[in-house]
DNA sequence: ACGGTATATAACCCTCCGGTTTGATAACCA
DNA sequence: TGGTTATCAAACCGGAGGGTTATATACCGT
């Protein structure tokens, strides 16, 4: 479980990567889909998706010579549930973390890229 | 903002460190405390605890020539909202998990005072 | 069978990371 | 003043990470 967290936050350290789960979690995308919005090689967006399915947080079908991704959201509620852990010292630090907090919600759209509705927003 | 995710993240993503944070969670620690446990050098831990402060995990005093290392679970409240914009996807495979959202929903309805939708779910 | 599309693999860069050992800095204690 | 304690800084090393280009593989459509 070490290991697993361990590959989770490996995995969501990388920006490329967190916008590829913000896409992944408005449905399935294949892979040149998943590389198009970005300014680099489509193998090095395979290999974002290498690192995100040893993670767990990505899994993959079989269309013909597509093979769509779909996002596993089972490694982010494991680390959710680590986070939880630190819940009381949010709370005691949230006074002055208030500020911060407030601009943290209105820049989070940004990088959640039309990531639904339903979160933290 | 991005920068922040990344550095939390891969702050988060070594097991040492996140051993360290839960110590840290136990009250303040010199460094020496805190390299204790560990079989790995003193400056290891010192290179390990720089990486934490540079992601405001961790922020120091000074006592002496002690230099008492403290919690900032700040980020880890940042890292928490990121992972909430998911919350949807949890909750499509596992209903176990309600109770952990309804303390979380509980818990940021109360901090935020409603300024989040309650809507997940 | 052929050409095009979608994806993976290989080989190769360069940088960063986690660890080491050694030596420097700074503050206490006597 | 000298010695001890606590911590940092520097130099180094092996390996992993993120990127590239070029090439192979697999499947479709005709």
């Amino acid at each position: 479980m070490h290991t697993d967290l361990d590959a989770t936050f490996a995995a969501l350290a990388d920006p490329t990567r967190r916008a590829i789960l913000a896409r992944l979690a408005t449905g399935e995308a294949t892979v040149t889909e998943l590389a198009a919005p970005f300014a680099m090689s489509q193998p090095a967006v395979s290999k974002h998706l290498r690192v995100l399915e040893r993670a767990g947080l990505v899994s993959r079908g079989r269309d013909a010579q597509r093979r769509p991704c779909r996002l596993e959201a089972g490694p982010l509620r494991e680390a959710t549930t680590w986070l939880a852990g630190y819940r009381d010292h949010w709370a005691e630090s949230y006074q002055r973390l208030d500020a911060l907090l407030d601009e943290l919600r209105s820049t989070d759209q940004a990088d959640q890229a039309g990531s639904r509705g339903g979160g933290a927003r």
